[in-house]
DNA sequence: CAGCATACCGTACAATGTACGATACGGCAA
DNA sequence: TTGCCGTATCGTACATTGTACGGTATGCTG
């Protein structure tokens, strides 16, 4: 498995590759002693950072491959095509945004909300590439991406669930109305996220903090 | 030099003309007969018509010539770029949202955001790739799309202006609250049009229409 | 008729995804 | 050892894209 990057001759009839070092911003690069796995990731990884850096439409293969300092036919050993690769930045950037999420609202405190929804909206903010990718794609999800997508859901709805059963709520009233509440607020949160980052929020003459205050205090499950 | 073996000179005297009937499904060619703006729109039309059938990465510009009829360098004679050509489809699909929204929004109900809300989701809906294209394109606004953008949401915040002052508010704190309100009901509109359009709905376990009435329940402005 | 503006578009080129097949190497069977 | 196979790498080639360049056709104006 684990193997240096190979010298290979031409197909045709050329002798040789000249040097053992490529040129690229790899340079201390952990490829050589990767996985096949571990190599994937590194490519997701690469992939996203060109993402972040110059937008979607300049994630080439061979842009990304450059970047890792291999050819470009090299990725499709590890994937089947450039839509496989996007999912996978799909796959990563749901773990990347509920892993935020979660982080943020472990709290107790009198707006449990406030620190996901918050959450939420960094990530978007930040990553606005991937953000757009993961939720415009007209593509359809991937099984992964679907598992992905509703188990964070979900939490969501696990802890409406809680703060409506402290509440006297039971049985399937309790469950009808969890599922309501949540799917307004992820969508609320989402709108909001959409905007945003599109810019279109100053059109609205109103700030993004404010707008989720305004959101926090009309849609949150409580 | 006339006859050079060689097959690079880029620039060459033409034989001849090609056949005056071009194969195309512009059969009653309004093409001919129309002035430049209206062949602008021509191009236009055309290409929210691939957009609308195939999605945005097969409006391309050699196909939208094609359906015309024409050559594809014909549309630079119209459009400085592709982008340019997608800036006047996304202007286009303001005004096909703003007319259809206009329409369904009279006032005089007990619930007057029914109409408009109904309508806005179905403009999504039945132009998925359209509004994508409108609401999570990267690039920034043109100053007629920004003029477009601002002019619409503005009618909704008169709408919520006059609504609110029929109930005693006045002053700045009118404005204040017309806009937050406004821009609070568009956000979740658009929340919901966005995942709808991406089939992230059925995800949630619920139907479109339940989430907006729930939503016309907590977010209208009323 | 000459000159110019406008419209049309054939050709060429650079960049893209990716199919094909050559090359290299590690491991296993004989 | 020798031979073979599976995995990894990637050079090449081709179709498709946006579009720059510059040619041809046509109408208007003098």
């Amino acid at each position: 498995m684990t193997t240096s990057p190979r010298q290979s001759s031409p197909a045709r009839s050329r002798p040789s590759r000249s040097p053992r070092v490529r040129i690229s911003i790899a340079l201390s690069r952990p490829w050589a002693k990767a996985d096949h796995l571990q190599r994937k990731n590194l490519i997701v990884t690469a992939a996203l950072e060109v993402l972040h850096r110059h937008g979607l439409q300049t994630v080439t293969i061979r842009r990304v491959a450059q970047r890792l300092g291999v050819g470009a036919m090299t990725l499709y050993t590890y994937f089947d095509s450039q839509n496989d690769l996007r999912h996978a930045m799909i796959e990563r950037g749901f773990q990347m945004l509920y892993d935020g999420c979660n982080q943020a609202s472990t709290l107790d405190t009198p707006q449990p909300w406030h620190g996901g929804a918050h959450a939420y909206l960094q990530f978007a903010l930040k990553n606005p590439n991937l953000y757009r990718l993961m939720f415009d794609s007209p593509s359809t999800f991937s099984p992964a991406e679907h598992q992905l997508f509703v188990g964070g859901f979900q939490g969501l709805i696990d802890k409406v669930t809680a703060r409506l059963s402290s509440r006297g709520l039971t049985g399937p009233q309790l469950k009808h109305q969890a599922a309501r509440d949540a799917g307004r607020f992820w969508i609320a949160l989402h709108g909001l996220a959409s905007l945003a980052i599109s810019n279109r929020i100053t059109v609205l003459s109103a700030k993004t903090d404010d707008l989720l205050d305004d959101i926090l205090a009309h849609v949150s499950p409580d």
